[in-house]
DNA sequence: TCTGGGGTCCTAGGACCC
DNA sequence: TCTGGGGTCCTAGGACCC
């Protein structure tokens, strides 16, 4: 009896279902060998590079970066627009497949997936034939990288790319993780490479040498994990369900600068919309809302107010939205608005507030509201006050069936 | 900078209570 | 009271991830 870890990391994601979409749909040329990037709209400020082709970033090109930037480098650059209904196929089909080999397959990102294989199997074998039948029955590349945990599964998976299966077993961590740059290591960030370079630590085995102590007084918690990681002790289950969300929010980008206050509450309301619905699909109450921007010169302010009870009415939650943004706008030209909830909890009970009464009608209008969207469209009903506005009346990101874990800062 | 959108976790200070 | 310390809640901001 076998058992590993392995980590899936699909190779630019974005950018291979892109081409695989494609080429599926009678287009001849392969994005994957020209220079190109799925990137965002330039004209609606939304102008940055989501993946990039393996020839792009031979041009210094990154994740992350302005597509302005991106084209400065490569002049011949083609640049594609983002399709997500698309990526979420391909992720479907990819998770599918992988499911034949073990019951217990976590979903940690659309194209990032843990599996943890137990079987009589050699698992190198195994990881190689999920590489290659994922390339032949689906049309795109993945790296796998197998260890005893989640972390060195995950560290070996972004060994070299694309294509590739990589193994990081205990006795390899001195010999092929430690060399590594400290910022290679996952929860090593910007600011933390910084932190440690100032001290003279520069690789994943210098970090691994520090006292556990001495790490754990610099930068607490955090500190501690990291050193742990660098170290290898990483104990987490593959978990087949992802915990519930513990917040639910939306932002968008403008395509101009909303410069009143009617335009303003017109987003948070398309906003609230997109998060209320989102909340009563998980059946969940808040009872913390959020309302942050950006202003002209990319400058962030974010306020919350706690509810005197949880709820997922669309009014009550954009009455506070509506109460918190007059409290905190100046007056300046914005160019993105958030609206999020948080402190959720299951919707099963309901807790009145002594101050409050149910209001049974509210309550029927938002489920009335959310059945005919879901049956005929977003937007087969809106509120009056977004006709002629120029404004969309449900602004957000797709509302999926199962809505993605999209993220743990923790594995 | 011409700089997206979805999240989680941690820290820290003040309020408030015992 | 010229007041100690611990616990919890609230809010703002920062760091990190995909």
């Amino acid at each position: 009896m076998h058992r590993k870890i392995f980590h899936i990391d699909v190779n630019s994601a974005y950018l291979s279902w892109e081409a695989a979409w494609r080429l599926q749909h009678g287009e001849t040329l392969d994005l994957r060998d020209i220079p190109s990037i799925v990137g965002g709209d330039v004209k609606k400020r939304r102008g940055i590079v989501l993946a990039k082709s393996i020839p792009a970033k031979a041009y210094g090109i990154q994740t992350g970066e302005t597509v302005y930037s991106a084209v400065q480098k490569c002049p011949s650059l083609i640049s594609v627009a983002p399709q997500y209904e698309r990526y979420v196929v391909a992720s479907d089909s990819m998770v599918a497949l992988i499911r034949e080999y073990s019951p217990y397959v976590q979903r940690y990102s659309v194209d990032e997936v843990f599996l943890d294989y137990q079987g009589k199997r050699d698992p190198l074998d195994v990881a190689e034939e999920i590489r290659e039948r994922i390339k032949t029955t689906l049309g795109f590349t993945v790296n796998i990288g197998v260890g005893e945990n989640k972390l060195l599964a995950k560290v070996a998976s972004d060994f070299t790319k694309p294509d590739r299966v990589h193994t990081l077993y205990r006795e390899e961590i001195k010999r092929k993780m430690w060399p590594l740059p400290v910022e290679d290591l996952f929860m090593v960030g910007r600011r933390t490479k910084k932190k440690l370079n100032d001290r003279g630590i520069w690789t994943i085995g210098d970090l691994a040498a520090l006292d556990r102590d001495y790490i754990l007084h610099w930068l607490k918690k955090p500190g501690l994990t990291i050193w742990e990681y660098a170290n290898g002790i990483e104990n987490s289950p593959v978990k087949n369900e992802g915990p519930p969300p513990k917040s639910v929010g939306n932002s968008t980008t403008t395509a101009f600068d909303v410069e009143t206050e009617e335009d303003a509450l017109l987003v948070l309301l398309g906003l609230t919309e997109t998060v209320c619905m989102r909340l009563r699909a998980h059946r969940m109450y808040t009872r913390l809302v959020n309302v942050h921007f950006r202003n002209y010169s990319f400058v962030g302010y974010g306020r919350e107010r706690t509810l005197y009870s949880a709820t997922d009415s669309t009014a009550r939650i954009y009455s506070m939205v509506k109460t918190l943004f007059r409290e905190l706008w100046e007056g300046e030209p914005l160019r993105q608005l958030g609206v999020s909830v948080g402190r959720l909890s299951p919707n099963d009970v309901t807790q009145l507030s002594f101050f409050e009464t149910w209001d049974e009608e509210a309550v029927q209008l938002d489920r009335t509201v959310d059945q005919v969207r879901n049956k005929y469209g977003q937007t087969a009903l809106y509120r009056s006050s977004f006709l002629d506005s120029g404004i969309h009346p449900v602004i957000g990101g797709v509302i999926a069936e199962e809505d993605y874990p999209m993220m743990a800062s923790l594995l």
